[in-house]
RNA sequence: AGACCCAUGGUGUAACGGUAGCACAUCGGUUUUUGGUGCCGCUAGUCAAGGUUCGAAUCCUUGUGGGUCUGCCA
């Protein structure tokens, strides 16, 4: 896949535990979302890492929801999380496993710890167990209940599993160290009393297991042999521990790495939550959002989304990467696979004067220059076309390689033509550009000699049909909208992120085109057309603009 | 500031005691019937101070800077 010799550090651990000859069977990951919410860019790169890894090292990823606290997951989460991962192109095959699965065992679990003296329930509620935790630099307290015999706790753990006490009247903690400078290990809850309904298991448990009394276990119990997570459970890694040494269990070996964080975007659920939830966006799967679902509807392809999930590398350092590489990663890959079309965004009218008003033919245009066979196909073309507004200019700086009064001037796949005139109306807006066409200068068999330094994009404005098409900008303003824990991030977002423009021209090829087929509009950018249209015209939305050498130089 | 983790061009990421490389971005050139694509090139980096060593981005010490941790969330 890629000329790539060098390995990141998890390669690294496998590569040396494969040559120890430690896994035998080949190793085992886990892909364990939470199902609470949707998948974005950042879950896209632990999916690609987990099942990028067992492909390339020979192993088996399983797909685990993280289900444990009832409160907050549906299957409506786990429906959409599924269409997402195998949108990227991943199939965990029939290895798909809630945690939810493991309730008994987990329940099993915490009995072992607390016939070992190794947990314990405790009435205190949640204000006394929090002052009792201590701080970072002031070691806790041992709670009052922390020494009751093993009968005692086991008859109280069966009274809590049975809904016989409120939900916050006990909790069943491990018995590991309250004077741990680790506050993980200040003796942790394991499990707490919700007495609601759970997506999977219904009504049959009072009782739920804390992620961090269910994650590693769940890890152990389908032996998975690198567990992959990011830097933020590394503090946990001494608890998981702990507990395989004293359930004794499978040793699945957590390795920790940096999450993704993108500019000019945030990533978190929650803070995605608050700009569906503000109305900021549209959705979850707005086109402007970091998530899969979003990233699909703008045009993204999966390819375009593993290539940009390998680039950013794997490591441990905290870090923040570049829009552009994303943007880069998306152009790689819909150049070589999107056809050409074209649209004209702002259309003024162009007249060819020596062409004959009643004359119509049929141009052919290539539809992907990358690639042969994605043949051909034909365009309309007459006397009165489209082109852009912006590829006029009446009085241009030498370096304007467009229509101007008396330049020439290549209509891609048709004729050259040599500007004649213009007229604006009395507001002194551009109406109309006159030309004459050299009909010896036709695309394929050009015997003119005539030269024309630029190509414009034009369509036919008897053929044409209507569109509108959505522009996006960034999402927020400025690169870090976290960065400054004074200001609500809500206040950098850019509300110009979404451009909507009307009366957009289109060629006749793109009138029946499908949903979420990537096209380039030639000289703009690459487009699909949305899944819902914007009223009654087709709507395309723009996945990511061309790069623009002239734009750019003509700002500055 | 208790523990743990991290520190290489603007942004990412390699170099496993022996020439600091790659990608994106930037800038310049070239090709081109997309000012796209392709191709070529420039700019630019080891947080600091000590130590070990013939030799340190790499090992040790200290400092500095950043991150995580005190939910009955995950």
């Amino acid at each position: 896949m890629s000329e790539k010799e060098s390995v990141n550090f998890i390669e690294q651990i496998i590569q040396n535990d494969l040559a120890e000859g430690k896994f035998p069977d080949g190793i085992k990951t886990r892909f364990p979302p939470e199902p609470n919410g949707y998948l974005h860019i950042g879950h896209a790169k632990s999916i690609v890492l987990n099942f990028g890894l067992t492909q390339m090292y020979k192993g088996t990823t399983n797909l685990r929801f993280d289900d444990t606290n009832p409160e907050t997951e549906s299957t409506e989460y786990v429906n959409s999380i599924k269409r997402d991962i195998r949108w990227l192109g991943y199939d965990w095959e029939d290895r798909e496993y809630y945690t939810s699965d493991y309730f008994d065992q987990l329940y099993d679990f915490a009995l072992k710890l607390i016939k070992e003296g190794l947990a314990y329930v405790d009435d205190s509620d949640s204000e006394t167990i929090l002052e009792q935790k201590g701080t970072v630099t002031v070691p806790g307290t041992e709670s009052t209940f922390r020494s009751r015999s093993v009968e005692e706790n086991l008859d109280l753990f069966e009274g809590m599993k049975k809904g016989e006490f409120e939900e916050g009247s006990r909790v069943l903690r491990a018995k590991i160290d309250m004077a741990s400078p680790n506050m993980h290990m200040r003796d942790p809850v394991i499990y707490r009393i919700k007495r609601m309904a759970h997506h999977r298991t219904g009504n049959k448990w009072n009782i739920y297991p804390m992620y961090d009394f269910a994650h590693g276990q769940s890890d152990s119990i389908e032996e998975i042999t690198h567990s992959l997570c990011t830097l933020e459970f590394e503090n946990h890694r001494p608890l998981y521990n702990w507990l395989i040494e004293k359930l004794e269990i499978y040793p699945s070996r957590q390795i920790e790495f940096a999450r993704l964080n993108l500019n000019y975007t945030v990533m978190s659920k929650r803070k995605l939550m608050q700009l569906v939830e503000k109305g900021v966006v549209s959705g979850w799967d707005d086109p402007r959002m970091p998530t899969i679902s979003g990233m699909r509807n703008r045009g993204y392809t999966p390819a375009a989304i593993r290539l940009f999930c390998e680039k950013v590398g794997i490591a441990k350092r905290e870090n923040v990467i570049d829009m552009s590489l994303l943007e880069f990663c998306v152009r790689e890959d819909l150049n070589r696979v999107a056809e050409r079309r074209m649209a004209v965004l702002n259309p003024v009218k162009l007249i060819i004067e020596n062409y004959d008003e009643h004359k119509e033919e049929m141009l052919p245009a290539i539809n992907n220059p990358e690639d042969e066979a994605a043949g051909e196909r034909e365009m309309p073309f007459c006397r009165e076309l489209y082109v852009e507004r912006d590829d006029f200019m009446e009085d241009p700086p030498k370096k304007f390689f467009r229509l101007a009064p008396g330049r020439n001037v290549r209509l891609k796949h048709a004729f050259i033509i040599h500007c004649t005139g213009f007229e604006r109306d009395e507001n002194g807006e551009l109406v109309e550009i006159r030309a004459e066409y050299y009909p010896d200068s036709r695309s394929g068999s050009d015997t003119s000699g005539i030269k024309a330094k630029g190509t414009l994009h034009w369509v036919s404005a008897r053929h044409a049909d209507n569109a509108v098409v959505h522009m996006y900008d960034r999402l927020f303003k400025v690169p870090e909208p976290l960065a400054d824990k004074e200001v609500d991030f809500l206040e950098h977002v850019n509300e110009d992120s979404l451009e909507v423009v009307k009366g957009v021209k289109i060629e006749p090829s793109l009138t029946e085109s499908e949903a979420l087929k990537p096209f380039q509009f030639l000289r703009k950018g690459y487009f699909v057309r949305a899944e819902n249209s914007d009223g009654d015209l087709p709507t395309f939305n723009m996945t990511v603009g061309l790069r623009d050498s002239w734009g750019g130089k003509n700002k500055k």
